[in-house]
DNA sequence: GTCGTACTCAACCGAATGGTTGAACAAGGA
DNA sequence: TCCTTGTTCAACCATTCGGTTGAGTACGAC
């Protein structure tokens, strides 16, 4: 599981972690800004930001002692392109799928019919 | 981590299980033609179909002795509506940001006020 | 320098994960 | 009926995960 595509999709896995994402997405944040909402440690979210961070979700600049997190977008790209190719392809046999059926059934047009409205 | 996005998720950070969805893409499969190619049993790549299915990702018929592998695409829609809405919400903050930097720097419009080409 | 703040590292814990093997179940064919 | 094929269930094992606490580091303020 190290390629970056199994380390995104595992990041996001955790409902804490998209709900850090989804934050960052309004604006760059510390780690002790984005642990206060939570009730687990300030510990636990460093470690879901090490989790982010290694999946090139997130990354971290320095500011004296803070450490401000930023979102890094392009690997969400990544993500999209994967589920969408197979969601296309999918899509694409079945309706392939649906002409044969609708070849067999009496050379009849796509959809409804004898379905009446939609 | 019991919600659906989770699970689909967790689901796909799984080479094995993303090769799966991909096969599947191409045909409904048998646990045991989908199992020919990897060298791991047919009882971890049974497992693995669980866990798709938990996911929403994949739905089970019989066929005799056999139970034939469908995959359902419409979770895949959830993901990338998901990944999607905060891409853009990034997107957006970004290009937010790049109009408040180029206000500052002395009013040029946006976009390689001084870079010759693209 | 010392103190306080922001954060990370290390060790530990219980639960979940991905794999194994062996036994059981389901259904068709001899 | 028994046999074979396809699949799942159960128990086990090593590893990973998400959390904890406690100690350490990095930096600015005093």
């Amino acid at each position: 599981m190290t390629d970056q595509l199994s380390q995104a999709f595992a990041a996001l896995a955790d409902p804490t972690r998209r709900d850090i994402v989804a934050r960052l997405t309004v604006a760059d944040a510390t780690v002790g800004e984005l642990a206060e909402p939570y009730d687990v440690s300030v510990q636990a979210v460093s470690k879901h930001l090490k989790v982010l961070e290694g999946a090139g979700l997130v990354s971290r600049s320095r500011d004296a002692q803070r450490r401000p997190v930023h979102l890094e977008a392009e690997v969400l790209d990544l993500m999209t392109a994967w589920i969408e190719r197979y969601r296309r392809a999918a899509e694409e046999r079945f309706s392939r799928l649906d002409d044969v059926l609708d070849a067999l059934n009496d050379r009849a047009p796509k959809s409804s019919q004898q379905g009446e409205s939609a």
